[in-house]
RNA sequence: GCGCCAGUAGCUCAGUUGGAUAGAGCAACGGCCUUCUAAGCCGUGGGUCAGGGGUUCGAAUCCCUUCUGGCGUGCCA
């Protein structure tokens, strides 16, 4: 908002002093206050083209700066930085701006309505989800909140790949567990097979619903019946664990259909008409190599049956298909091979290739007491997104997840998320929330309730601290169109710690309710009741709620043993008694 | 071997796409609760931005190169 007025005036003073211009000049919040509330390099970019120095330069263009009323003072500063303080007027404007976009604020037609495909997770059903599959969830349906918030048509969906050799697998793992658990001697659990417990779990649900009825089917059938069996008990779990993270799917896609519909033969003949196939070894070839991949690819094995590829190309046709502007995949670490040969595919059958985009989601290592979790999902050694939500709830989880960039490793501390979450910034974030609630619930007891009258008293608002909250809200609504932009959801989180910081310090520094001072009260009222609409708008974004009351679990039970309450009865100790303090120093000293 | 990603404080990570003295949380240390919730605030210490070279007014950021870690490189999905 602030950034965009002065980019304005730059623009416009450009033109009166007939400038020669490359567009290349910013406007930035620089990160130390004494360069004021914004600075741009508008004079260093643009000297050498017009054939003079920075500070000459700058020292034209501030003289018209000067002019403007929105800015209280403006200054030439180091090689030719133009700094920039806002008048408080303008911030209170900008507030008033706030208020009165009320539930819209943030929101844009930036995406201009293009339709957006978001697929993520897409786990193979055959065991439960995952935590990397938790950060799928979390990033991707916060991905499409955002972009729906700045105007894209976005839809989630979920690919199953309920067809193939895994499925097989998984019906005779499940058939053996379901001879087990009837007395049958199966010897030694195969090491191809999945060895999860949800297997047994699963068994015993068969075995309660349907006896050893299925077991006594023919081969074919009874391998049909379990596959089905299984394919929606896990679907269930799966679903299930991610309505627990509040994650829901606008479709399902399953490959299972899309086989049935003769995808796969389309798909085949396709790229043989595209002159793309050749038969080797028995097998069909994707001359995928002529399209940037590193090898050719088999689509037909020799046994007769399609690789994963071609169901997975026909997906990929579907979504085109259906008219999408923008398709986005969220892939798993292991998949970045996957990449070239989807493209690929894309390329030989002449689709927009630069419709379809990648992201990749970096590993997620769980580490339990310092060491690093060793997970196989065919040994059925995971842990699993209920665990974590168990362990830590949908808040945490989420938070946590969306506070990374995609590319860069996870490593979460199970055991420290389990045993003390004080640590966690969501609370941080919550507890600012939660805070203005209860100021005002608090002015309300005075019967001082913030009212739209009280709006004409926004210039009393004049500390730093006001200004620095005005400010940081301000750039709410292009921060979401920049995530949209790059898919960058990590800097939502950032922001949020950001605003609820400032807040906790203007909490800190003054206080809001003045009996003595209504009027002051008032406008202070408006201000912070629009922090919280803030706070909560991007917490609703991330799937975190924000709560009204924080429990206040440290003040509990004496039992209590919570990290926290420890370090404060450390502290506590080592006020009164001196000599125990001391020593942690003195042994400090030594190492 | 080749490809992708990463290497920033003791730990976990940001760093507004090339800007000024590199930040936050946790951990450590010191202070602040008869005052709107101390899950908070204020202060202190902590850095060879993996190493080297280059590009320019200016590099954690861009280019080259070396090292380290993860993943991929299936007629598995």
């Amino acid at each position: 908002m602030i950034k965009e007025l002065i980019l304005e005036d730059l623009k416009k003073i450009v033109n009166t002093l007939k400038l020669e211009n490359n567009d290349r000049y910013t406007v930035e919040e620089p990160n130390s206050k004494e360069h004021g509330d914004f600075s741009t390099n508008i004079a260093m970019v643009l000297a050498k083209l017009n054939k003079t120095y920075p500070r000459d330069l700058a020292g034209k263009i501030v003289e018209k700066l000067k002019k403007n009323k929105h800015y209280s003072n403006v200054e030439i500063a180091g090689p030719g930085f133009i700094n920039i303080i806002i008048s408080h007027a303008l911030y209170q404007d900008i507030l008033l701006e706030i208020f009165e976009a009320g539930e819209d604020f943030g929101t844009s037609t930036y995406g201009n309505g293009q339709m957006v495909l978001l697929e993520f997770v897409s786990a193979n059903p055959t065991g439960p989800l995952n935590i990397v599959n938790a950060r799928a969830a979390s990033y991707g349906d916060a991905l499409c909140k955002i972009m729906r918030r700045v105007g894209y048509t976005a839809e989630r969906e979920f690919y199953i790949n309920d067809a193939g050799n895994q499925v097989d697998i998984l019906a005779e793992s499940v058939e053996l567990r379901l001879r087990e658990l009837r007395g049958e001697d199966i010897g030694e659990f195969p090491f191809e097979a999945y060895h999860g417990d949800y297997v047994i779990e699963l068994a015993k649900e068969i075995n309660s619903l349907e006896g050893n009825r299925i077991l006594l089917m023919p081969e074919k059938d009874r391998l049909d019946k379990l596959k089905e069996f299984s394919l929606q008990y896990i679907h269930n779990l799966q679903k299930s664990s991610l309505a627990k993270f509040d994650v829901e799917f606008d479709n399902w896609v399953s490959e299972k259909n899309l086989r049935k519909q003769g995808m796969v033969e389309e798909v085949l003949s396709y790229l043989a008409e595209a002159h793309c196939t050749y038969e080797k070894d028995d097998a069909i070839w994707f001359k995928s190599s002529e399209f940037g991949d590193d090898k050719d690819r088999v689509l037909l094995k020799a046994d007769g049956t399609p690789t994963y590829i071609v169901p997975d190309i026909a997906y990929h046709l579907t979504k085109y298909q259906r008219g999408f502007d923008v398709m986005i995949d969220v892939l798993g670490p292991d998949h970045h091979g996957y990449i070239p040969r989807i493209t690929a595919a894309i390329e030989a059958l002449k689709y927009d290739q630069t419709k379809l985009q990648f992201i990749i989601l970096q590993q997620v290592n769980l580490f339990e007491q310092g060491e690093k979790v060793k997970m196989s999902k065919r040994l059925g050694k995971l842990v699993t997104m209920d665990d974590l939500y168990r362990a830590v709830g949908k808040d945490v989880s989420r938070f946590f997840f969306l506070q990374r960039s995609t590319n860069s490793h996870l490593n979460f501390d199970l055991e420290l998320a389990t045993k003390d979450s004080n640590e966690n910034p969501v609370y941080y974030c919550q507890y600012a929330h939660a805070r203005i609630h209860s100021i005002l619930k608090n002015a309300k007891k005075l019967g001082w309730k913030p009212r739209k009258s009280d709006l004409k008293s926004l210039d009393l608002l004049v500390e730093p601290e006001e200004m620095d909250l005005i400010k940081k809200m301000s750039r709410f609504p292009e921060l979401l169109i920049s995530i949209a932009e790059t898919r960058e959801t990590h800097r939502l989180p950032t922001y949020v710690i950001e605003l609820a910081g400032l807040f906790h310090k203007y909490y800190g520094k003054h206080k809001v309710v003045d009996e003595q001072n209504e009027i002051i009260t008032r406008a202070r009222l408006h201000l912070i009741k629009i922090v919280g609409k803030v706070l909560k708008m991007a917490l609703d974004l991330m799937g975190v709620s924000a709560p009204e009351e924080m429990k206040q679990k440290t003040k509990t039970t004496p039992k209590s043993t919570s990290t926290k309450k420890k370090t404060r009865t450390t502290k506590s100790s080592s006020k009164s008694k001196t000599g125990t303090s001391k020593k942690s120093t003195t042994t400090k000293s030594k190492k």
